[in-house]
DNA sequence: TCATAAAAGGACCCCGTTGTCCTTTGATAA
DNA sequence: TTATCAAAGGACAACGGGGTCCTTTTATGA
């Protein structure tokens, strides 16, 4: 549903807030290997990230990425904004250009129903509220991440 | 959501479930147009729910597109399943290989429900059941359709 | 029986997403 | 003040989905 570059986007993100937490700054290589994602790849999307202010950054020695504290909570819904856009939230399922309330495809209520569930979900959830559900235990970003403060291996 | 050809198959099975309730078996020409899809790849794409018998179909004059009448009903998971698998139904919303039951990510149960939402859809909603939408004038596939059998442009 | 109509199928192209690599810029510690 | 570390950025490669074109096969009606 959502593009490849997008869930990297999050993940890579709550993994920078669970950094942040511990007082540290993960680079582009260890946040790339934590969330199991292409390293240059990964670089480039924190790119976009930290163009678009959804984070900052510092170049150099003991430089890496981190969340400046002005904003608060950052929703999941800005990080796909910025990604991929929000054509997701609008588009019919049916993949009709003319179809809307007045001029419905068949599929269109129900579709619109689970559309807007996941619409809810994104506006929701922030990288914050996911990574306090995995810094207490309650969820796993990969299977790794656990095994420095969790008895799961 | 879904693959662009699968929405672009799911239209044309609908056409042409309509077309035969008129007595007709319409052509990959006429589909094509009606559905506004390109025709050499709507041709495609019938080829391959042909090749797996969603659908019938008779070469030289007079031939077409048709259902059988074995199959009374053919399900919108069913056409989804043939034109490009069933992952979205079990795939992480997170991207996580990892994510199950027992070992959640923080999107998990939400995630869940909204994908479930969908797929109790695909399973419930038939061709059959859409098009009967179409025929009584509840719903519409494009403009054009509604012009020969109802008022509205 | 043959011209024609129509689907089947193979070969290929295009482009956006994903992904790599190398160079440049900027910060810092020694 | 310089060696080194790390992000920024540009150029380009690979892959897959979407899409075209042309030939082959098969059926039919004149």
């Amino acid at each position: 549903m959502l593009a490849k570059s997008t869930e990297y986007a999050i993940r890579a993100l709550v993994y920078v807030q669970l950094k942040n937490w511990e007082g540290k700054r993960p680079g582009v290589i260890e946040i790339a290997k934590e969330i199991e994602a292409p390293s240059a790849f990964s670089a480039k999307i924190l790119q976009t990230l930290t163009r678009h202010k959804l984070i900052d950054s510092a170049k150099g020695r003991g430089g890496g990425f981190f969340f400046n504290n002005e904003q608060k909570e950052l929703t999941l819904y800005q990080v796909i904004h910025v990604m991929e856009g929000d054509a997701c939230f609008h588009r019919c399922g049916f993949g009709l250009k003319s179809c809307n309330n007045d001029n419905p495809c068949p599929l269109h209520e129900q579709y619109k129903e689970v559309r807007d569930g996941f619409f809810n979900i994104v506006q929701k959830e922030t990288v914050q509220s996911l990574s306090e559900k995995i810094r207490k235990g309650e969820a796993v970003l990969n299977r790794g991440i656990l095994s420095t403060n969790n008895k799961l291996l």
